[in-house]
DNA sequence: AGAATAGTGTCTGTAAGACAGTATTTG
DNA sequence: CAAATACTGTCTTACAGACACTATTCT
């Protein structure tokens, strides 16, 4: 932290979210169309300014409450990253973005009680194929990258689940966020051996056709060892 | 990125170093003594106002060149993380600093041709004991977590090296960052078995008193695919 | 030769992956 | 009963960890 007063400058900032889920087995992020320039029309990362005495994990907590109505205690929030080039912004130059994971079950949104702009899922596929405003692209990415990650090694795989969900919920998140297929028998034997993973309730789901799946919450422990492992071809 | 006026605030942004080596067998960090308030005369991390037209990672690439006096596209740079914490500064409750953490091997240092400061190098534990000005001795232990983690899953370990270097020299790499004994066999044949991790140069260092050790450098690998396991209780 | 350090071989336990087989439901 | 889905058992292979052993240098 340098005392010189050389070419000190402010600079304005914001926190931009990335509100992960699984609908229709896609892995989806939750983007908000833009009313203004710049970029006005386009699809982006729902976020806001840094505000009064707040901190950047305040800002994303308020706009996570705002974006989905509920209270944004009950969310997994990490930070992805800070994104400072510097024409970011084509407006100003000196817009610095610190982006936010959030990890939500299925929500029975768009975003009720949410502010006026219009909020909508989207496929992470579909977002980036057809592109985001800013430099949300590659937010996007490295924020679905760390969702990765983050699955591996840590029980935040069971925020994208209800309270109660089945061992075959649960590896359906793992197959979407890594776009893979995964043994079922394997995956129920590791699982259930994870300690502080999961834990039964001691109630069932019917199936539409078959035996009734146990159903489980999520436990204690925040991180995995060893760690779920990924199939090769990382 | 929400488009709305109110309350948008400009704040004054700063990049801070961690820059880690090993000296004397002890992982160490480079500090400078604080000439001016806030924090006069106390330890601190290197770093400084983002300036002009950068992103944060150009601003923490120059001072690091200021700082050591050396090629800063030598370095391995990776983001920490952004501290935005209101009152981080007491003389300006709008101060937010993105940490990087920098792996370096031993260098001839304290930093020739540095700026004015006096920068020193201390070891992390003695750094952590006194306490640093700030919000710094967080960032320090968030960046020492880091390099832990980065250490396994990257083949980074060796920027702590000289180019090059002996399997023994890499071992006390992870005996120090981890802070555990590594047994000697296993740890060879694990590091010569990852592809791309390092490669034999054909050179020999004599040692005092034994069989010379064959010396290695860097291989083109980033990821260490699997891992290099750390000893349990993590 | 003996001490010291580098490096190899071998055994064992644990856990991942493949997959056969069992259990419990609906039609 | 058949079909479908949930779950369990077992075999194989890979690899971490322990550690005995060999190799190459110096005094």
């Amino acid at each position: 932290m340098s005392t010189t007063r050389r070419a000190r400058q402010k600079v304005t900032v914001t926190a931009d979210l990335v509100i992960l889920t699984i609908r229709d087995g896609e892995l989806s992020v939750l983007l908000v169309e833009r009313a203004n320039d710049p970029f006005a029309g386009e699809l982006a990362l729902p976020g806001g300014f840094l505000r009064g005495r707040e901190s950047l994990l305040d800002t994303a907590r308020r706009e996570l409450a705002e974006e989905t109505g509920l209270d944004p205690s009950t969310f997994h929030l990490d930070q992805v990253g800070v994104y400072s080039a510097p024409d970011r912004d084509p407006r100003d130059p000196r817009v610095i973005t610190c982006a936010y994971l959030a990890i939500a079950p299925d929500l029975p949104m768009p975003t009720a009680g949410s502010d006026a702009r219009a909020a909508r899922w989207s496929s992470v596929a579909d977002a980036l194929r057809t592109g985001l405003a800013f430099d949300h692209d590659g937010i996007l990415r490295d924020a679905v990258d760390l969702a990765r990650v983050e699955v591996q090694f840590t029980t935040v795989a069971t925020a994208f689940c209800d309270a109660e969900f089945t061992i075959g919920d649960l590896r359906a998140v793992y197959e979407v966020v890594w776009g893979v297929e995964l043994d079922k028998p394997n995956f129920h034997r590791k699982v259930t051996d994870a300690a502080g993973f999961i834990e039964p309730t001691g109630g069932k789901r019917p199936t539409p056709n078959g035996r009734p799946a146990a159903l489980y919450r999520a436990g204690p422990a925040d991180s995995l060892s060893p760690p779920m492992m990924r199939p090769r071809s990382s």
